[in-house]
RNA sequence: GGCGACAUCGCCAAGUGGUAAGGCAAGGGUCUGCAAAAUCCUCAUCCCCGGUUCAAAUCCGGGUGUCGCCUCCA
């Protein structure tokens, strides 16, 4: 398996620290809002590189941390007139609401900002005394000229971040490009004690204190969005590097951006979504499909019309697996034979490539297409409708076939639909179309689609307008 | 100013040296009282120019265009 190290800048084969198992940590939200569109493309992600090594048998530990003390949620609460901490207790049930809508699995552990202060304060005064920070009036910087290669992971050189500063020059400073580890408190601010005073941590450093608190001093795979590349990430490593020697992760793993219609999502251009309210309209497997129909470290446009087209997609699976009745048999045993392996080969060779997802969902198509063709044997259907549904569900499809393929309906209302089939087909025998084609249209009034088959009439329910703008 | 990414059919998109996956849409056929559904078939030489090579969408150089980061940002 090949990951893309944004550390290397090349696909390097993945090793785990330890064979069998993965430790991976996501750099989860900041709890001041609801998350967005773009948020969902990361979350979605990386759930699906967790669900893949699942897969191919690896143990994951998977860490997603939450930022609950920030300035943003400082502004928040202001906005909202409510206290902080319930701004981020809102925001973090959101969070968890919005993300298993999304079919996002839990991670194991959700650590929170501000459970880790005291570990935080620690570490920072460590670094102090170490003099890899100083202090300046309650401020507490991380000196970036203190370490050797500062800029690695980025590829950017102290120097010109000097040349390229445009905020107005932070005079307690004493390099442009060093960040804030601690910073005192405002009046009416959140607060907690330190040595240096009353005040709070600066962001980049609750992710080395996190992870190394629950995976340890070094972990295989750090992931994020492409914009944490810097400063974030760069901000952690200097933190690892000054307190352990260490970069803290193996692998580092970055996702592309999504954008909205070719322009980049901003409150100001009025095209910022809200993953809730794409949820409220589309299909999450709609949306699942969407963003692993592109490879993810390539920005991806967001349009209504790709949505739909999407959902369209996902509707030839279900199509396959009910064709082939996936519910009726999928207790039952069964040998794949050298097609079906073989389609099971093609996916892991291109989930292998660095999470080639596009190409993975062209195998999808494959074992649907085979699954529905009625001149392949029904057992061979069968199966390629078994490796159809084992291989969606490493991407995290198919997470509840019950609800997407029963109908939910009761056996009398069964039964009467049947019973108006059966008047709709002797009013056909007596070439009464009027009458045949009101029965089919009040039932689809009623969400039941009519299909007249070689074998006769059969019926579906037509899911809710789950897909249409 | 510094750093980086991308440009493949109407739309989305894979493919990094050996002669263009897949999806959506569209067109045609079958089926049908009609329709829907289903099913089968059809559908690109890869932004432009030059170069390297037996061979390039894939490598090199030069254009043009789009986008991102350098500041909080997934």
């Amino acid at each position: 398996m090949k990951i893309y190290n944004t550390l290397t800048r090349t696909k390097e084969e993945f090793t785990p620290i330890t064979p069998g198992t993965v430790k991976m940590y996501v750099c989860g939200p900041t709890v001041y809002n609801y998350f967005h569109i773009g948020n969902a493309r990361t979350f979605l992600f990386f759930d699906v590189v967790r669900r893949y090594l699942q897969y191919a048998g690896y143990t994951v530990t998977y860490i997603q941390n939450l930022t609950d003390i920030d300035d943003k949620l400082i502004n928040q609460s202001i906005a909202e007139g409510i206290p902080v901490a319930d701004i981020a207790k809102k925001y973090i049930a959101a969070f968890f609401q919005d993300a298993a809508a999304l079919g996002i699995q839990p991670a194991d552990q959700n650590p929170r900002a501000t459970e880790y202060i005291g570990k935080m304060i620690g570490l920072i005064k460590k670094m102090e005394a170490d003099g890899y920070a100083y202090e300046a009036n309650g401020d507490v910087y991380f000196s970036v000229e203190s370490i050797a290669d500062y800029g690695a992971l980025s590829g950017k050189k102290v120097e010109d971040l000097q040349v390229g500063a445009r905020v107005e020059a932070n005079t307690q400073k004493r390099h442009p490009a060093d960040f804030t580890l601690w910073k005192a408190a405002k009046p009416g601010e959140p607060k907690w004690k330190s040595p240096w005073g009353e005040g709070r941590p600066g962001w980049h450093t609750e992710c080395v204190v996190m992870s190394r608190d629950l995976l340890g001093e070094q972990f295989d795979i750090h992931a994020g969005a492409i914009d944490l590349i810097f400063p974030h990430h760069e901000n952690e490593i200097a933190q690892a590097k000054a307190t352990t020697g260490l970069n803290h992760a193996r692998y580092w793993m970055h996702g592309g951006f999504l954008n909205i219609e070719g322009e980049k999502m901003s409150k100001s251009l009025d095209n910022f979504f809200l993953a809730r309210d794409i949820l409220k309209q589309y299909d999450a497997e709609a949306i699942r499909f969407f963003f692993l129909s592109k490879h993810y470290r390539s920005p991806i446009d967001f349009s209504r019309e790709i949505i739909h087209e999407s959902a369209q997609a996902v509707k030839n699976f279900y199509s396959a697996l009910e064709d082939i009745d996936y519910l009726g048999i999928r207790d039952a045993a069964y040998t794949l034979d050298a097609v079906q392996l073989e389609l099971r080969e093609q996916f892991t060779t291109a989930m292998d490539d660095d999470f080639n997802t596009a190409r993975a969902i062209a195998v999808l198509f494959d074992a649907a297409k085979q699954a529905k063709n009625q001149s392949n044997p029904v057992e061979s259907r069968q199966k390629f409708a078994h490796i159809l549904v084992e291989m969606g569900r490493a991407l995290g499809f198919f997470g509840n076939l019950d609800e997407k393929l029963k109908t939910n309906l009761n056996e009398t209302a069964e039964q009467l639909i049947q019973l108006f089939i059966t008047y709709r087909t002797e009013a056909k025998k007596q070439k009464n179309w009027a009458m045949a084609d009101r029965i089919r249209d009040d039932l689809k009034k009623l969400g039941i689609q009519l299909k007249d088959t070689p074998n006769g009439t059969e019926w579906k329910v037509e899911k809710q307008a789950d897909f249409l703008p």
